[in-house]
Formats: C-alpha cells, structure tokens, sequence
DNA sequence: GCCTATGGTTCATTATTTGAACCTCAGCTT
DNA sequence: AAGCTGAGGTTCAAATAATGAACCATAGGC
C-alpha cells in the first residue's frame, strides 16, 4: 500500500476511535511501526489532519479536516438537498428516518430525523452500517457494480444478532431481491427487535452514492407497512438525486468570492 | 517533503480554488509530474478525501473530510462552545464578529454573525486571514513564539491596499503593540474603509488556537469605539477559552456509542 | 487528416520510507 | 534510592516505494 494510504488509514482509524489514543495504540492499530506511525502523526499534525494534545500527548483528529468539509458542504451541499427529503418521510412514515453516504469504502449515517414518539429507533449520525447486516447497506450494494459485492462478501461477515444473515450466498439472494423490488429489508440484521427498508440514492450514472432508510421496531411493523416504507424510501432517494444531480450537472464557476477584514 | 506532506498540500489546493480541476492544472498548480499528482488523486480518492467527476474527469474534495469533521467536532465542538460569545458580541458592537482558526498553518474564518443592520462588513465562512494584514492574523502572530513571528513575516508579504503594513519591522511594532494591549487593530489592512480589532482565543498552554475579530467600516469607527470592540473581543475570546478548555481538561472516554440497524 | 491539448500509463532510476535498536523520562516497585 | 517498566520519541543503514520522461489514447479545433 502506498505511503499515503497508509497515512489516511492511521486517520481513518483515528476517527473510528472513541477516546483519544496515544502513540503506541495507534502504531498497534494500524498495524505500523512506532516511528513509522509518529512521522505520519507529524505529517498529518502539519497540515491540521490530526491535534496532539500537548498535556497527555495524545492524538485526535485536528481541524483542517472541519474546513475542508466547510467547503465541500458549501459548493455540494448534500445534506440541504436531502433532508427535507428526509424530514417529510420521518412525518409520513412516523418513524425513524436516516441518511447515508458511502465514503471511504464504508456506508456511514450523515442524517437522522426522529418521529415524534417516544418508542422509535436510536440511529447515531456518524455510526457505520455493515453491508451486510443493515437495511442501508443491503441497498447500497445490490444497486453496484458486481466487483464490488464480491470484494464486499469475501470480506468476514460479522454476525451480530441471531438473524444477521452471513452466508454470501443468502446474501447475493437478498441482493437479487433488492434489486427487483427498488429497495431491501433487514430484519434484525444489526440489531434484535428492529426492522428497517432502504433504498439508494444513486449518481446519474447509476452508481449508489449513498441510502435512506426508515428504521422500526419490529413489534409494531407489519409486512405491508415496511413494504409502504420502502416505497416511500424509493421516492425519497429519487427525489434526492434528482433534485441533487438534476439539471445543473456542471458544478464548477462558483459564486463570487467576497473576502473582508 | 515527504509524500504526505506532498499529497495533503494537493489536497489543500485543491479546496483553494473555487471550481472543480483537470489532472493537468492540480500538477501544474502543485508543482508536481502529471504522473505523480495522478498518483497522488487515485490514492485520496481511494479513501474519499477528493472526487473525479464521471463525466468531466475534473476533482473535487471528497467526502471524507466531512465524516472526519462530524466526528471532530462531536468531540470537540468548538463552535458549539464559541458561537453563543461571537453573537453576543456582535449584539453588543453592532458590527460583524468574526471567529478563526489556526488550521494546517492558516488562519480560516469559521464562523461570522452580522449584526443587524444594512451597512456592515461582510465576511466569508472559510476565508483564509493573512497573518500580517488583519487584526486576527497580527492578533494571533502577537501571541505566538517568536520562531512563529519570524517564520510568517518571512514569507512574502502581498500589499492588499494602500494602508497595508508590509514591512517586517513596522509589523514587529504593531505586534508588540498588540501583545501589550491585548488586542490588535487593522487599518484598512486587507480591504480599503474596514477597520477591525482582534483578540486571541488561547490554548491552556497559551498558545493562540484562533481570534475573534469585530470589523467596522472605517467611516463611522471612532478611536474610542475600536479600542471598545478590542476589549469586547478580548472577553470573548477569553470567555470561550474558559469555557472550552476550563473545568473538563480530559477530553476523552466519549458518550456511549449507540448504534441500531 | 493533421495538430494540439487533455487524461492516463509505464518502468528504470532515484529518493523516501522503514523499523530494530536506541534514548529519555515519569511513575511504580522493591 | 536503585531498579524496573512502559510510555513517547529518535536514529540510520537497509528495503522499498515514489518519481518523471516518454509514452499511449482520445477528443476537439482547424
């Protein structure tokens, strides 16, 4: 793997952690040498990728990352298209609703809208959805291109309840399935008692870019209503794309730039 | 340089320019072979911190940076912390306030309020502050080692205006200044009829980590008012410092981490 | 049909990365 | 207090990955 990779690998595993960690922890993680893993945490210092903290000297992830986002989420502001899109079908279905998008060869939650009641699903915004085991990564990959199911299904499949379905081949079926009918199903794949429908938000050219997904309690859904739901996820995602990719495709020549004092 | 050094700084060029750019001009403008920039763009784009556009095979700044940026500043919400100091402050000035930060050697706008009338100066989330033509860059110099000072008044410095201050040793004066009064002040520094004053917000270990900065046009700013908006920055800046860095030093052992399907 | 400019690729050369061993320091044990 | 342990951090010869001139492929302009 190249130097770089390598480098945005540590980062990658920083971000996954939830405390700050300290030299030796994280050269383990990564699976690198000491000194190897302290020359990229000084690289990535530099250029803001990553803070040390000067007391326990320990390492999170800096800020340069929080302005590089400011940019990209202001001339590609997905989030603004999509959640209204995901407000509406939180009101209309009643229950949980969450947004995700494919990023760094993962399926991570960037938006959740709550219905309003007090028995609904917990999805935390920043969480990674295995593809495998939920609702939204399901139908990120039925809708990709057959390289990349296989790359995914030969990676371990965790099982993390009773239900988590782990053989590749009664996954490719569930892919097929998901292909056919717009959008997938998990039932208790991630997490026992909870039911979810998902559907791809998908490129111009037809790639997955990322899934919304109406999450419940299995106690109170019924087949017709999660086959309800996963319509209404259809018709959230597509009106996503398209009022995201629709007519202005070209991107670039971006506003004026005003700059003060 | 090392490679990273080298493909984080064609990262950072890349979020510079205001419009999506081909392979040729990104090597161009990083000085670096076509082959390598290539290189360099597979492998961020690998791991999402840029993307090619399908059709127009120009890049853009990936969406990893903006995972990284959800999880940085779940943990560390700086903004959180500051935003209620800059709209009070721009409340009590009447003037736009302004906070940055001291990111991958750069002092960046992250956050502005205007106040509440139609003749105010305007400035832009993630513009880049110069250090020696705005009060944030010469408040924060004001406040750094001195290996830091030498370091940025030895760069060329670009003459914005007709009032800008370019010569190092008068800069040198304006920053003792500043460090003796608390807060500096631009005079037309950046853009012709703004004047600004500017305090540091401060790391525990003294370190400057960013500025609030109020900036008023010139034509109704009295001595008396400037030298008012420099106190007023002053306690916001020490007012967020206290409150981000004050009684929970460690920042580590996070919420639990819930996550449903 | 030719010219030019673009994105993209190759492979011998070259420079960078690598990691075992090392140093230093702080806290703990005896 | 001496010795131990494990942390962060550093060194430099050996190993490896980065480099870039030259290349190909394609698209648009003339």
């Amino acid at each position: 793997m190249s130097t770089i990779g390598k480098a945005l690998s540590l980062l990658d595993t920083l971000s996954r952690l939830d405390k700050e960690v300290g030299l030796t922890d994280i050269a383990r993680l990564c699976s690198l040498d000491k000194a190897t893993a302290r020359r990229f945490l000084v690289e990535l210092e530099k250029h803001g990728f990553v803070e040390q903290d000067p007391d326990s000297r320990r390492y999170r992830i800096g800020s340069a990352p929080v302005r590089l986002a400011r940019i990209r989420e202001a001339r590609y502001p997905f989030l603004r298209v999509a959640v209204p899109f995901i407000k509406t079908l939180a009101e209309a279905s009643a229950e949980t609703v969450h947004l995700s998008e494919f990023s760094g060869g993962r399926l991570s939650t960037i938006h959740v809208e709550d219905p309003p009641r007090a028995h609904r699903i917990i999805v935390d915004v920043g969480s990674i959805l295995p593809f495998h085991a939920t609702a939204s990564g399901l139908a990120f990959l039925a809708f990709c291109p057959p390289a990349e199911i296989d790359a995914a299904l030969r990676k371990p499949l965790e099982k993390f309840t009773d239900h988590t379905v782990v053989d590749p081949k009664l996954i490719r079926g569930l892919l097929d399935e998901t292909a056919a009918r717009g959008f997938s199903i998990s039932h208790q794949g991630l997490e026992a008692g909870v039911i979810s429908a998902a559907a791809p938000v998908r490129a111009p050219d037809g790639r997955p870019v990322g899934c919304v997904a109406v999450a419940a309690p299995l106690s109170r859904t019924t087949k017709t209503a999660i086959d309800h739901f996963g319509a209404q996820a259809i018709a959230a995602a597509n009106g996503i794309s398209e009022k995201y990719y629709g007519s202005e495709r070209l991107m670039g020549t971006s506003p004026e730039t005003r700059r003060r004092d």
